[in-house]
DNA sequence: TATTATCTGATAATGATTTTCAAAATCAAC
DNA sequence: GTTGATTTTGAAAATCATTATCAGATAATA
């Protein structure tokens, strides 16, 4: 992954630096979603010289070597996740405390090609994301009903 | 829908104001996507003195009311449509022009249901944007190849 | 018509992201 | 290793969509 970004690099004629090595290590360490806001944090911790400018210009250069992924919940804030281990998937997101899960299946994937055929459209990506309660706030919600908050 | 939104008003004790009915009766008119600003300025053809935070404030409204529902190609631009005679649907989004259709296929809905199940999820809403090429784009595409550009 | 809560538009504020710019760092060529 | 052209950096300012503020206007109700 470090060896993809270098050689994306130098294929466009940019240059390496501490701050972006620095920069790709910890995005690589973090599994799941990160904020740009976040990831600075992280960053911070290790050198407190870095501007956050950097990194959402490195996050920018992640995307374009295909090595980060930029996913969107809707709701305003832009998250990455590396593709290093994560192929293709989409989301399960529960509305109520934020929990995400990753899934796919095959079957929807292969309709989505044929509903996108039937229109004339050859696909290139998509995104799929699902919304509702994750197991633990339904059993909370369940909870609740049984016995109401006085 | 009209009516629609005058019930819900009133069941909030909110009041029916000149600029509510304008914004809604435009809103309406309006078939596909529609960005707030887009709205802002059909509105102020016909009424130049509504402000920008009064289409704003109804947009919100008409999401709480149920009659417009907002939508997110991740583009950075958040987008309305309204629901009269648009029952839930998904995006095939051309990424060359930027025409969208909008497409629903049974089976994919009810592998979504399936899916989450299988997690415990219980759904309430999804997304769901597949991007790639509409045939015009492809058929340019096409061209382009077999007689390159000079 | 009087009362009172809601609305409105102008304007300022917000907040994530981008741009600007002068100083610093990289890297290929000496 | 030094040089020098080119890129990068961090701080600060700018951008831009959206939201909040607030004093005056307006709608609903009696
Ligand atoms: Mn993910
Ligand atoms: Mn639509
Ligand atoms: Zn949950
Ligand atoms: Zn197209």
């Amino acid at each position: 992954m470090k060896l993809t970004f270098e050689k994306y690099i130098a294929s466009q004629g940019l240059k390496m630096t501490r701050q972006r090595g620095l920069i790709l290590e910890i995005f690589l360490k973090k599994e799941g979603h990160i904020s740009p806001e976040e990831l600075y944090s992280l960053v911070r911790k290790k050198d407190a010289t870095v501007g956050r400018a950097t990194v959402y210009r490195m996050l920018k250069l992640l995307k374009e070597a295909d090595i980060a992924r930029e996913v969107d919940f809707g709701d305003g804030f832009s998250r990455y996740e590396h593709k290093y281990g994560h192929a293709h998937h989409d989301h399960l997101i529960c509305t109520k405390c934020g929990k995400t899960m990753e899934v796919v299946d095959e079957e929807i994937e292969a309709l989505q090609e044929k509903l996108a055929g039937r229109h004339g459209f050859s696909l290139t990506s998509h995104e799929m994301d699902l919304f509702g309660l994750c197991p633990e706030c339904r059993e909370k919600e369940a909870r609740v009903k049984r016995q109401p908050p006085g």
